[in-house]
DNA sequence: CATAACCCGAACACTAGTGTTCGGATTATG
DNA sequence: CATAATCCGAACACTAGTGTTCGGGTTATG
């Protein structure tokens, strides 16, 4: 087996009360800040220490290793955190009547809105996890793509000379270097979506 | 000026002897083991020890210091040879009288070939070096891409409805994201060079 | 209001890498 | 063959981060 897999629970803290109880609500508070200043810390530099990140979760650093014993773990549970939330935020757009066009202009879209949030994890998350890891993270909402892609071409309208994966892969490497291109300042924020959307559709060669 | 320029001479070396006399061959001989080594080793594992590297490369790690003071300073100078080797490699290809479009597919083909030696650098390059840098580097190479694209817009081949440099992005990171799935093993590596091909040119807009 | 769960700072041991210095052995080069 | 350039291993000092332990304080919860 060689994938790395851990726990893999829920945002997975390690504590463990009398068998019988619950967590408590001031640690679930601790847990939620630490997650948030370790999406941002590690967002702003892929470099920061365990220290720097408990000091900007406003928490001492034992309680942060107490609830995350290595460094990976964090990093792994804040990337199970992002993509959980952006999950949800897809929710479930991809009802079979709306056109294929159109349901993928929506995706493409809300895909955008959450990567603005979390794309800077992305770098960091690459370097810590590796790339295998980063995409089995990224497996669950790409499979969304990949239902639109697949029904898109049952209906003939998207292009079916190339491999269905490699089109998956085009749509998530795009997106991510859109949101490189508008953080180097080399693509404007406003225009950008715009840009992403014409882009893919007709490299995925939706008919025009 | 917030970008780091360091010296960026050619492969830079650090020696310097008696100010009359050049370096010597053993001298030569070491940097190019290192290079090499750092090439191969970097690709490998970014977390490379100095030590590590000079070990695979053959040499003491004093030697290693004495020509690349600092872990950064050899992966940039890997950096500028690999594409100063990657530059010479593309040659002269744009001579403005080949079709638009055969020109891009040449381009395409050299590029991918250069990568299939480079390409696991990047990933090492991108964490140690920062994303503007490592553009930085691929700014000589990328500018051929630049010219196609302009000229394929002046002939009316390319498309005119996306920005310059998105489209020279574009080429950019297809071309690394293929080069990643070929390594992952999701896309085979035979037909890799085509699919890309047909991607990007029907990216671009160049009518079939 | 009792108590288990939790938080916290301080201190410690440990690791791994970095960069430097020293002195002696090689070797290219003229 | 003389000598300056280079290589090399060993040892050292330094840094920064990791992960753990301890004991006392705080707070949620039933």
């Amino acid at each position: 087996m060689p994938t790395t897999h851990k726990d893999a629970g829920a945002d997975s803290p390690v504590r463990n009360p009398s068998p019988g109880s619950r967590r408590r609500a001031d640690a679930e508070r601790s847990v939620t800040a630490i997650l948030d200043a370790a999406l941002t810390a590690f967002g702003e530099n892929p470099e920061v220490s365990m220290t720097g990140i408990a000091r900007a979760a406003g928490v001492g650093r034992v309680t942060l290793y107490s609830h995350f014993p290595s460094r990976e773990d964090l990093l792994d549970a804040v990337m199970t955190h992002a993509v959980q939330e952006a999950n949800a935020a897809l929710g479930a757009e991809s009802s079979p009547e709306i056109p294929v066009r159109e349901a993928l202009e929506m995706l493409i879209g809300s895909s955008w809105r959450i990567l603005s949030r979390y794309g800077r994890l992305q770098p960091t998350a690459l370097r810590i996890l590796g790339p295998e890891r980063v995409r089995e993270h990224h497996d669950q909402p790409l499979v969304r793509v990949r239902d639109i892609i697949v029904r898109g071409r049952r209906e003939g309208v998207i292009r079916d000379d190339l491999p269905e994966s490699w089109l998956v892969t085009v749509f998530y490497s795009l997106l991510h270097a859109a949101a490189l291109e508008v953080d180097a300042g080399r693509l404007p924020a406003e225009t950008a979506a715009d840009t992403l959307t014409t882009t893919l559709l007709s490299t995925l060669g939706v008919s025009t």
